[in-house]
DNA sequence: GTGAAAGCGCTAACAA
DNA sequence: TTGTTAGCGCTTTCAC
């Protein structure tokens, strides 16, 4: 194995300044930094990670905490974990991936042992079992996702209020004034995950500011469940024409109800969504949505993450990214 | 910072003793491996994951690579990273994610740094061009997957050959003479990704051998493809009874456009699946499927690289997992 | 069954 | 602008 000191040797300098001429934390001349470049390139130098976090106190790793659970759109969870690691690795950092099933000690774990120097937390709940841990740790985290509470914590996500608002906006827009929305399982409530409840509020919000008359539907992951919600949607509102659906894979299943049921979407019912732009994109009709903006989420939480190591004195506590809505085939003004 | 010399001194033992207690490398007598314990309990040790690496050359951490490329399932690749996951910490190992886009840079990153002790490599191509790297790296590493040339490697999954025979043999078994295989989009025939070839051989294979008629088509992961092949299978082949599909997104709307063509499922054809359980569960027929074992194969790829880790000389070069089948309520004997 | 001590390869004072 | 050197916290020989 080819170590600094070799590296050193053969460029006629001594190990730290090697290290400096890698680190860039003091300036080298331009002709010596040559060397040591050509050195390392020869000889096929890689610094030994152990050996730097122990000398450093610094692993250059960060710990993303996946969920597991049922109720939650998997693509999604994989979209943030990519572009997690992609941000990552732009800071020279790379990642850890735990699963929920480990729980507050995995989180221990981790970050005691200096395996990693910062944690991403996926799946916040409004009462998450592993907010007193992270707020103990020594090491700073990121949650994507809010808490009931999240003072002393660093939060990103989208502003799905801001979404529910903005889809009842764009149907009382278009004319409509009965609507409903088609949530997620009803699990995800009962857990009282942040996000569901928080469309939720901004759906029935806007509904109410607009004197528009509303109504919400948990419904299961499971076309049959589909299927049983929008015949109870119109029994119980026969002058509905406009529907929210926050529940990726119901989506399909629905429009096909809807239209078994006698309705033309988007002729007789405007549909949009709260989704991601491929599942918007293939259903038969496509479907006005917001995203769910994976990419800046993952990759802004590793911004806050990296301030945080930097040493950063102000890094926001909450970081809402603004919903923004595609309009497609499946709205239309009330007929 | 507690460190292995605090515990020691705590205990009344040398920090030798105290890490062979920790590592159980050499016996100790009950009394003090108790005190041992006791004060790490006491004290809340935590041993220094970047000094244990430096010091033992092992970083009990494995890198992961996951693919991200259009035409393959995503819910899969979550289910294999979780398996892998929960079968390293089982071993006491952690799991670094890598993804595809880092390539072969990457992967040498990893293991020229010690970052990680062994790699598991997924969604490996007939001629995948880290071959060579995964050769000559000084890591064990596993594929999950099968190159054309798989002589000085350790590769896993699922016997595709024998999915799509078995596959076959149902619905022979059934009396059905003219059948069709739905595949995979083409870019994913086009990359020569091995699993999909594998299961139009098997498919192929099994048909002539039972003097049945058949045909491959290969589709791509949208609703309105799936119409197409279905309209394309029945103007080719009239007398269609059985139909195979490898392509998940796709399952449903391709019984869905079958029913509008006029045909009942199982009624006039019998459809059966290679795809994960869920998928075949919750369409509106449930389909006969053969699963993914990811749970196997995660875990089956770590227990290899562990057993490489530990020196083992008898590693198996081919792990090949055989197909199961699950009959369900989309396949019956011929009308 | 236990201890002493020499590193593992790197970083970061401190010194020049 | 560069070099010297003392650790970082642990494992593992070697010795008893």
């Amino acid at each position: 194995m080819v170590k600094i000191t070799d590296v050193a040797r053969h460029a006629g300098v001594s190990p730290s300044t090697v290290s400096y001429a890698l680190s860039g934390k003091r300036p080298i001349s331009e002709e010596t930094r040559q060397r040591i470049e050509d050195s390392i390139r020869e000889l096929g130098y890689r610094p030994h990670a152990g050996a730097r976090a122990l000398a450093s106190s610094r692993s250059n790793v960060l710990a993303l905490v996946v969920p597991l659970r049922t109720g939650i759109h998997v693509p999604v969870v994989m979209q943030f974990a990519v572009s997690v690691v992609t941000a990552a690795r732009r800071h020279d950092h790379d990642v850890l991936l735990l699963t929920q099933e480990e729980g507050e000690d995995g989180l221990r774990r981790v970050a005691d042992t200096a395996l990693v120097d910062a944690l991403i937390v996926m799946d916040i709940q409004l009462h998450d079992r592993r907010l007193p841990l992270l707020r103990a740790l020594d090491r700073p985290s990121v949650l994507i996702g809010f808490p009931a509470e999240p003072a002393g914590l660093t939060c990103i996500d989208l502003d799905f209020r801001a979404a529910g608002e903005l889809c009842v906006e764009h149907l009382a827009g278009l004319g409509h004034r009965v609507i409903g929305l088609v949530g997620s399982p009803p699990e995800v409530y009962v857990r009282e995950t942040g996000f569901a409840q928080r469309v939720v509020q901004g759906f029935t919000a806007a509904a109410d500011r607009n004197g528009i008359a509303s109504s919400v539907h948990p419904c299961e992951a499971a076309p049959a469940a589909a299927r049983r919600v929008a015949e109870q949607l119109l029994r119980e509102r026969p002058a509905l024409t406009g529907v929210v659906v926050h529940n990726e894979p119901v989506l399909e299943p629905l429009i096909d109800a809807f239209e078994a049921l006698g309705l033309r979407v988007p002729g007789d019912l405007s549909v949009t969504a709260i989704c991601p732009d491929e599942v918007a994109e293939q259903t038969r009709v496509p479907v006005t949505s917001i995203a769910i903006p994976t990419a800046e989420v993952g990759t802004g939480a590793v911004e806050l993450l990296m301030r945080k190591l930097g040493g950063a004195t102000a890094v926001p506590e909450a970081t809402l990214l603004s919903p923004r809505l595609t309009v497609r085939a499946s709205t239309m003004p009330r007929p």
